[in-house]
DNA sequence: GTTGTTATGGTACGAGTGTATCATCAAGGG
DNA sequence: CCCTTGATGATACACTCGTACCATAACAAC
């Protein structure tokens, strides 16, 4: 019963494989995402995705698991840059940083986009993908936006007639129209951030316009 | 060559099977509503669905169409309701009519908002079910918005400070991110409905809460 | 009454899917 | 040096899907 190191790193090799799922699916579709068609994306063989993930099932939850953690990496990291390049993070900018992150901007984050449409379309009649990861990240993504808003209110940044819970609601809700609304071309991701600095504005008159 | 009268209604069996598609994908998905499901639900054989459907194809998009058709029968009934039994349809009534249609508060416009999105979903990678009717609806019903929002700006029943273009863009998008977090149990339909009143008492300041 | 078109049923075929099975290297423990 | 266990390959098996094909009732036209 000896625990010896194996010989390649499992974590590393599934989330090779998960994320050769996340592009498949940004490519060709979620739907379209079978067992060989990631197996051919990631360079491995059948066999190899089936022994990491034993069913597609558990494939798909852990790409999903993965593409949150992605995400919320990405809002973290911006909102470190944002503290190393001047002020200590203010509530509007922590909320432009969660708002800009998840806009289909750049090749990154249009593939989140799309992929996550495409997760929440299919968990809404498959039982078996429960949405609680999704659904579970997105409440609280929205706490912590109204929670924000109200600290910008006891700063006197933002003006009390102002309903924080609607308000966060609103800008998350906002904010996932608007990601589909550029994937399916309707809008320019230009267009989308200017609807998001233009509530901005209206939520905190006293910053400037960027 | 003589043109008879066929003994079937062609367009009233479409429009039964199409239905019987869109219920289907209601509860078990879209992806899982192959030619077969659909047969069955509508209480026809597969080779009925071939005969008025030639192809899968076809018959997504006819229901497609159909969906989008009766969702703009709905907000248009709901706006002939209020005419009726009232004032003749602000534009803050007609913005509303279009919201809270859009809005799963029942079966109906549950069914409606699910399928919808995954269409949406389905669109976004498949190329054959090129997203045209959707998009195109969309940026319609976004340009009467928008016009709407003019003229109440221009009756003076609108602050002339707002942009009626990204409030347009934003009530919309909101719209439709509301119903997915409807559906996904994520919000309630009231919670909902709250979210777009305060927008309207936002942007009507002059009219009652209800 | 025959003939031809419309409308419907039954069924078979080929491609694709997820999963299971058998086989085989590589490597460390006794 | 063998032998158990981890890691990988190739392939087979059910099953489902969309589509195609063949057969045949019902009714209109001549």
């Amino acid at each position: 019963m000896g625990r010896v190191p194996r010989r390649v790193d499992h974590e590393e090799r599934r989330r090779h494989i998960a994320d050769a799922l996340v592009r498949t699916a940004a490519t060709r579709g979620l739907h379209a995402a079978g067992m060989r068609e990631v197996a051919t994306e990631a360079g491995v063989s059948l066999r190899l995705v089936q022994y990491y993930f034993g069913t597609k099932e558990e494939l798909l939850l852990a790409a999903m698991q993965q593409l949150a953690a992605q995400f919320s990496d990405r809002v973290l990291a911006r909102i470190q840059r944002m503290k190393e390049t001047g002020s200590p993070a203010s509530p509007r900018d922590v909320i432009a940083a969660v708002l800009t992150e998840a806009l289909p901007a750049d090749d990154e984050r249009r593939t989140f986009t799309l992929v996550y449409t495409a997760y929440l379309a299919l968990s809404l009649t498959d039982p078996a993908l429960a949405i609680s990861p999704l659904v579970r990240n997105s409440s609280v993504v929205r706490d912590a936006v109204a929670a924000q808003l109200r600290a910008a209110q006891a700063a006197g940044d933002m003006p009390g007639r102002l309903d924080p819970d609607l308000e966060a609601i609103s800008l998350l809700t906002m904010s996932a129209g608007l990601g589909t609304s550029v994937i399916v071309g309707q809008s320019s991701a230009g267009q989308a951030q200017a609807v998001i600095d233009y509530h901005l504005r209206r939520l905190f008159p006293a910053y400037p316009p960027a």
